[in-house]
DNA sequence: CCATGAAGTGATTGACCAGTCACTCACAAC
DNA sequence: GTTGTGAGTGACTGGTCAATCACTTCATGG
């Protein structure tokens, strides 16, 4: 019987696509409640290669998020460059624009809420820890913005967290109107 | 003793003690990594007995978070009333102060955010939207302020969960410093 | 043609875990 | 004293999952 893709690459290719797979299935279901045999379909290969691939499952999730951050950094970077003027206001709001585009898909958002919640494990809370000192350092150069405007547009950034993990904007009521307003959420696509 | 409804069944007592157990295990290790057995360890229970007292282990997590939220409810009450004068602002700033009173032990803080991870069930969900919504109605109600000041205190919440999971407190760096900044964090205890 | 190594897998192992069930034990009522 | 009831448990089941290992297949260069 011919056998799975069979296609020899190389193995650095291969990671590549694994960790894409990653992201979409860690981000569907968080760290401890997604098997690597999940990953592994979506990557189209087996389990045992992925081990191969990386180290260990800690490791693949490390890989994962810190492909997220990546991404994110990018995206915010390329928000910054679209403002109009200086005006470090008008810049964070371009780069938190940037991020509600880039978290449309809700993968990226997800994996990063439940890579919070695996904290506990030193390897990815030191990845979380790297992400967010990137993305606040990014904020920052970039804007120019005071400090306490930074803090606020990371705050709203969790806040865009809750709101699209809970599906308030779906979910309708007073308080999540409340809570919703002014944010930017993904729309479905 | 004399008749049947004045004996105080002990099951319902041994309910509350698991419920109690449940938070400090489910804060811990969220949901997916703690076991059944060890929030009946901690109950002094056998892991059998736990399924005669609730239907399951998703109905268990979902009483840790009723009482989870019923808690940051009564804290929040209690700092609204201890406030000088009827400053919206100073009425917020007293719930938030009470807030962090609360999670000082980081049980109730820890088991929100592994709630928040284990939204995709429904009920879990579900135990979410009521205790935020509670939550949010409560803040305003109580402060009278404005919804986007309201809107304000909860995503400064959120980034208070963030700070303190990371333990961005003790992982000094000047982006951590900058996100921490007049945010009130648990001492340790 | 064959040898070397890299790509890739099937089968298995050992551990863990949610949920179930038949059972014991203590106590109270008749 | 026996009969009924609720508290509580030991032992088991069916299933899942991370990680390992021996194995096969393929490409390439000498």
């Amino acid at each position: 019987m011919t056998k799975r893709g069979a296609t020899l690459s190389t193995s650095d290719a291969r990671r590549d696509v694994v960790v894409d797979a990653a992201i979409a299935e860690f981000a569907r279901g968080g760290y401890h409640s997604t098997p690597i045999s999940a990953v592994a379909a979506r990557a189209d290969i087996s389990p045992a290669y992925v081990f191969k691939l990386f180290p260990g499952k800690v490791s693949l999730f490390v890989a994962a998020l810190d492909r997220c951050y990546e991404l994110v950094a990018h995206a915010l970077s390329h928000g910054a460059a679209r403002a109009a003027d200086d005006d470090p206001g008008k810049i964070l709001h371009e780069m938190g624009g940037a991020y509600a585009e880039l978290i449309a898909d809700r993968n990226l958002l997800m994996l990063q809420v439940h890579a919070q919640s695996a904290a506990d494990t030193p390897e990815i809370a030191d990845a979380v820890r790297r992400g967010l000192a990137k993305v606040t350092e990014l904020a920052k150069s970039r804007s120019g913005a005071e400090d306490d405007h930074v803090q606020r547009f990371i705050a709203y950034g969790q806040l865009c967290h809750l709101i699209a993990t809970l599906d308030l904007d779906e979910h309708a009521g007073e308080w999540a109107a409340l809570l919703s307003a002014g944010i930017r959420h993904p729309g479905k696509s």
